[in-house]
Formats: C-alpha cells, sequence, structure tokens
DNA sequence: ATGAAAGCGCTAACAC
DNA sequence: GTGTTAGCGCTTTCAT
C-alpha cells in the first residue's frame, strides 16, 4: 500500500502550486482566471496520479464532512425498520452524503454517547427514527444540531410521520365503496398509546360516520396472527357473520385467513379483508390482500430532503399520505 | 454553538502543556511518569469543559479511524438483509467502531466510487455483504484492503457464510428422525446457481441416502407462496399422497399451507413440514413451521469478528451452522 | 494569475 | 516529568 498521493504531489507533476491545483481541481478556476494551460495540466496531472482529495483532512479544515447520522431504535426488527434505513441511504446518497448508521436500544445512555461520538466526527446532520410511529424526546445534545425525525415526533422539532387517520379512512372507504355497510368488524385491540392504533381508529370512525355507518364490533386480539386466529375464530364460532373485517395491520389479517381457512370460509366471497402496512405478507397470502401501505421508503426520502434542504429542515409535523393497494381480498358486494 | 472545546483549552485551564494532557487524557500517563497531581487538574479540566476529542483531527494524525464500511447490494430486501445490517451494527458497536452503511444494487460503477469515497475518508475495514449466498468479484480497489466477505465468498477471500449442506442433512434428518421415510417430497425448484439451492440440495440427499431412503419427488415451484400454492395443490389433486415435505424455504412452505388448508388437510398430522430459513413467517404460520435457520446475525458478527481480530481475517471460507428450530408442522410416526 | 504561509485539532519524537 | 515542535493534507487569506 503505497502512500496516498496528495495535492503536493499532483502541484509538483503539474508544476504549479498547491494553491493553484486546488482551484482548478474544486473546479473554482474561473473565478480565480487560472490560465487554460495551467488548468490542463493540473487536471492532466491528477489523473495520471488517479489523486483523491483526503476527505478527513479536507473536513478537518472545512468542519463540513458530507456524512449523515441515523440513529434509530432498531434497524431490523419486524422486518419494517430495514425499509427505513434503505430509504434514508437512497436519499442520502443520492446527494452524495454518506450515512453512518447506529442502533439504541432505546438505550438513552447509549444515545447520549453516540451523539457524542457522532459530534466528535463531525456528522452534518442527525436522523433521528424509530421503527414504528411514535412520540420520542431526542438526547439533549441533538437539541441544538440539524435533525430530522422520522417516523417519530417531538414538540417544536421536524418530523416525518405517515398519516395514520387518512389512512384510517381509506380503509373503511375501501369497504364503503366495495357496497359494504353492516358487519363490519374491527380485529386488533385498540391501544392507547401507539400512535398508529389511535389515528387508524379515528380515521375509520370518521369514514364510517360520514357514510351513516356504525363498526359492528371489535375483535381485542394482539396484533400478531395467533392471537388473531384465535380471537377471531371464537368470534366465528359463536355465530356471529362478519361481512368484512379491517384488520389492524397485515400479521392480523394473517391471523384472520387461517381462522377463515380451518372453517373453510373463503376470502373475499364470504368475508371481505382490508388491513394496513402492506408488507411482503400482504402478496404473500392467498388471495392477496388489499392493505393501505407504510411507505417507509417515501418517509426516509422526504426527512432526507427536509433534512438537507436549504435553510434546514422546517420545525413541525409533516404527514406522508399512506396509499391503498387493492388486492383481491375485497369483493364488490352486488 | 459554541467554539469547540480544544486540547489547548484543557491544557491552559489545568496550566500544563498539551503534551501532558494529552498522556492523561489517554490514559498513558503512566509511561511518562506523570505527577499525580497534574494528573488530576488535567482530568479535572477536562471534565468542567466537556472535553471531547476531535476525531476527524485525530483520525488525520494517525490514520485510524475506527470507522469500518458494510457495502452490500441491498439492505431491506426480503426482510432478510435487515438481519444482516444489524448483526454488523452490533458487532462493530461493541468493538467501539462506527459503521457506515452503503447500498449498491449491485452495480460494480458503484461500487468502486463508493470504495473510493470510503477510502477517501479512511475507513479501517469493509465488510462486504450480499442478502442471498452467492459467489462475488469485489472491486479492484478493495483487494488489498482489510476486507471480510459476508454471506459471500469470491477466491482468495476471507469468507463467512451459512454451513448450508449440514443445513439440508439437518432438515432430512429432523424428517427421518420423527420416523418418516417414504413420501417424502422436495417442494421449490432446484436453482443451479444459487448456492442454496445446490447445496440444501446436497445436503438432504446425503442425509436420506445415508439412511436408505430416497426422495419420492421433487415440486418444481417457484420459491415462493403463490407458486408453491399452485404447483404443490396440482399434486395433491393428482392424487399424490405425500407425507412429508421439505421446502425450499419459509415462503414456499406458506404457499404448502395454503394448498392443505383449501383442501382441508391438517398440518402436522396429514403431512409434515419442515423448510429453510426460520424467519418471521415460521412463527406466524399455523401450525408454527419447523424450519432451520439462516442465522444471520451470527453470520455478521463472525465476520466482523475475524475483520476486526489481530492481524485481520484469516482467509478461507468460514462455515457457520444453521440450527434447527423445532416446532409444531412435524409430528412423530406412530 | 500564481504562490507563500497560516492553521483546522490532534499526536509523537525529541529536548530539557 | 513537562514542554517545544513538526507535521497529517487540506483550504484560504493575502501578497505579488
Amino acid at each position: 500500500m503505497e502512500r496516498r498521493v496528495t495535492l503536493q504531489d499532483v502541484a509538483e507533476r503539474a508544476g504549479t502550486s498547491r494553491t493553484t491545483a486546488h482551484y482548478v481541481l474544486t473546479g473554482r478556476d474561473r473565478e480565480m482566471r487560472i490560465g487554460e494551460d495551467t488548468r490542463r495540466r493540473v487536471l492532466r496531472a491528477a489523473n495520471e496520479l488517479r489523486y483523491r482529495p483526503d476527505l478527513m483532512a479536507r473536513g478537518l479544515r472545512t468542519q463540513v464532512t458530507r456524512t449523515i447520522a441515523l440513529i434509530a431504535d432498531a434497524v431490523a426488527s419486524e422486518a419494517y425498520a430495514g425499509d427505513l434505513v434503505a430509504g434514508a441511504l437512497a436519499a442520502t446518497a443520492a446527494r452524495g452524503y454518506l450515512l453512518f448508521v447506529c442502533e439504541t436500544g432505546e438505550d438513552a445512555e447509549l444515545e447520549e454517547a453516540l451523539v457524542e461520538e457522532l459530534l466528535a466526527r463531525h456528522v452534518d446532520a442527525f436522523l433521528y427514527a424509530t421503527y414504528f410511529t411514535r412520540d420520542v424526546v431526542v438526547p439533549a445534545a441533538l437539541r441544538d444540531q440539524r435533525v430530522a425525525l422520522l417516523n417519530c415526533r417531538a414538540p417544536g422539532l421536524p418530523s416525518v410521520v405517515p398519516d395514520e387517520v387518512g389512512a384510517g379512512r381509506t380503509a373503511a372507504e375501501a369497504l364503503l365503496s366495495a357496497g359494504y355497510r353492516d358487519g363490519i368488524w374491527l380485529v386488533g385491540e385498540p391501544a392507547p398509546h401507539v400512535v398508529a392504533s389511535v389515528e387508524r381508529l379515528r380515521g375509520i370512525e370518521e369514514a364510517l360516520t360520514a357514510a351513516g355507518v356504525r363498526a359492528a364490533g371489535t375483535v381485542p386480539c394482539a396484533w400478531w396472527p395467533e392471537s388473531a386466529f384465535e380471537r377471531f375464530g371464537a368470534l366465528l364460532d359463536d355465530g356471529q357473520e362478519p361481512a368484512a373485517v379491517i384488520c389492524a395491520n397485515d400479521r392480523v389479517a394473517m391471523g384472520v385467513y387461517q381462522a377463515l381457512a380451518v372453517r373453510g370460509r373463503r376470502v373475499p366471497d364470504d368475508l371481505a379483508v382490508v388491513s394496513f402496512d402492506d408488507s411482503d405478507l400482504a402478496v404473500w397470502l392467498h388471495p392477496a390482500l388489499t392493505s393501505v401501505a407504510l411507505p417507509h421508503r417515501e418517509l426516509a426520502a422526504i426527512a432526507v430532503d427536509l433534512l438537507l434542504g436549504e435553510g434546514g429542515p422546517p420545525p413541525g409535523e409533516h404527514r406522508v399520505p399512506m396509499p391503498l393497494r387493492r388486492r383481491e381480498s375485497v369483493a364488490v358486494r352486488g
């Protein structure tokens, strides 16, 4: 591994000074009125030597590094967080930034330490992310940094979150517009501290009420297949005749499918199903599931745009629409 | 945002020189025989000023940055890659390194450019990862760097991959030891260019042959639920009576479950199912699926250990065992 | 138009 | 035991 080639080397080979070489290599030669052929010599020398500026040295001098930090509570849980990371990655790369990724497991001390470390490395900005939407309190050291919250919220800080109320409306309307009015059940227990739960419910109520419809009831299962399988199965065995269900998420829908399958009932003819998240499951289920998508990549892209945009991110909450992915789990009613 | 506090500031407040401050703050005061009370003063000053060394400046001087780069073809696809990233993250963090994460989408030019960029930032080492196991050709610039391949292989380079042959054996033995001999079908078409396919098949053959058993046949479906649903369903409708299946992966198993459910057949009583990957699906399926796990986090942890270990990673392939996760999809035969 | 020189904050050889 | 000094490679002000 030979010594790095430095600006000095380029300047020497071009028979000029570092300053001159510097200006032509950073493309500011026009403003310095550097001679066309000096310019040529520098460019050629740089090429021949395969000169690459030392970004650490540059960073030390300029105090800007073109790096940003993503601080997330989890990067892989639930198969969701991955898309957040991927989205952030793509968006930062597109702007020529490199991304430090950190995972905190919600450990506040670790968070503080990480922020210190990242500050010591002069990252230009911070993305603070959570794998499910919630309110957070960010480390104090972050408060006077350039920061955007991704999929979470804190008073006074710029944040990007999915429009869960709209999603609730969308889900209900998918059923209403297909002709369902009576026998619409909600599956998945309400969770008062989970933003997604509260807001989806609100959206659903809104849309239903606006159509003069009331939900037939709620199946209070955990947001997992097994629990949904059992509780929704029990509902069926009770002799209830749901016409349609709105599931808390795709995993719940999976449990509903299983409960139906065991009893020989069919989606969508015996029961219409809509859900939230649009995870991989939605297309794996049979028949494929109509689901309101959580646009993780887009959330991340927007957060990065805000973060790196002129003048820094405008404070306040940015709500990103959750689009409906129509598939085969809702039949139009006669 | 006030000026950073520098070593100079600490030294001044402690009434000593930068050198002295430096040695005590880096814990090398013993070797320099620095006065106990000088030591105290320096420590106190640093504390009071909340001194944090500028890691960029240090890096420029020492040429080591305690950063490493993860270059992956994909960081979120298929809900697998996330665990690779999370594993690498945890392992590097545990050693006090920060991780740059990059995604290439298999674009070779982008890869070259990224490596240049990372080199310009003086990352100490590289992790080169793929989201499914395969042979790769790494960018030329990486060849003389400290590098470990994660979930992929290239001649002459250190790599960490899952032991898929062993996994094949494990899957077959799970069935054999439960008393299955006849009517064992393989579900999922062989893919000659996919390491997992070739090696799992080899392991399965080995174990079966050793027990004097032959597979009843192969259902050549794509490795997705829908395809498995159709092709395996067709097998059932053909009047075949499989006793057990080894699925190419959990998604295929999902398709098999669906085909069974529609026909009123039960797992595990009518059919035993084993699979590979042990993804989230395995526990979501009903009944829960016995699957041979792809230990992504462990692969990553081992790769990081090799990479950062004394003397750098030993070249050659490191095979990591794939453990069987026994659940309810295999019943012991009478 | 080009170059000399100072300095970003840290480390380490060397002198006292 | 402690301090002086010379860089790491780059950017930028200021002379020329």
